[in-house]
DNA sequence: TAGGTATTGATAAACGTTATTAAACAGCAT
DNA sequence: ATGCTGTTTAATAACGTTTATCAATACCTA
């Protein structure tokens, strides 16, 4: 999982990392994908896919496991939250503190070695709100 | 994606919310395929999913998106808080006190509409703390 | 009992992700 | 430069989970 030696910097990893800190959206796979695409158009997406896995196991970036079938990626790796919208599933940051005390709360109430925690909140964005003011909402 | 005119309370969906119910693990739908076949041998699992979805969509069940590949089901409704095992993936209850004021200040933090919030602790299950003591842990 | 709707089981299809593989490539020592 | 060695790539196949399709069945109402 964790290989730091021999692991070079290729013109994808390079354009992978660039491309994904350039947007504070927290793309899917497929969509990093489509983004490298336009500057590398014959790359794979088996490669973006073991790039984001390789990047993440090595810290550069994080890996989200948020609601929703896909998994999401950020280069934004300091702890922080996230709201999903319930519409159009998309990803924001929230910016509010972040609750490093309620590990040990949570240590204590369990009993698992607690290591870290993420609140995801989930609601509905601007946008859909204009769209979907007195539509369904799910 | 809500009907609740004209839904039968079948055989099927019955036993399915009963075997959620016996368990305090939160299986996924292929697991719950499992306890329900042993009582109804001729159960599909298209089934199990559609009926676990739609009592999710109804609010009989909670339908968890939790870390890992596949969606796991509770049968507790109640807000409250999860652990998952970084090791074996498994998700347990973490019964802390459940923290509704964060809603307000993250929707002032955004420009959501904030309906609710989940935290997911990640940490290792005492069965893998005991079993991997030295192991790599991931 | 007959007719209409809801539900089922079986199967296929869709979707996201991971594994496989031959070819291309980078670095290094001749 | 040339060849050696290991890494990485692109393409493709395989995989696991979930959803859609559909004919057959079960249930409800009259």
């Amino acid at each position: 999982m964790e290989q730091l030696p021999n692991m070079r910097l290729t013109t994808q990893r390079q354009i992978i990392l660039e491309e994904l800190s350039k947007v504070t959206s927290h793309p899917t796979a497929n969509e990093v994908y489509d983004m490298v695409r336009r500057r590398l158009p014959r790359i794979g997406l088996g490669t973006v896919y073991r790039n984001l896995e390789l990047m993440a196991d090595v810290g550069v970036i994080l890996k989200l496991e948020v609601g929703g079938t896909q998994k999401r990626f950020d280069a934004t790796v300091e702890p922080h939250y996230h709201v999903r919208c319930s519409s159009c599933g998309k990803v924001d940051d929230i910016d509010i503190a972040v609750q490093e005390q309620i590990n040990q709360v949570a240590e204590k109430a369990s009993n698992y070695k607690i290591l870290g925690h993420h609140i995801e909140f989930s609601g509905i964005c601007s946008d859909c709100m204009g769209k979907n003011q007195e539509t369904d909402i799910n």
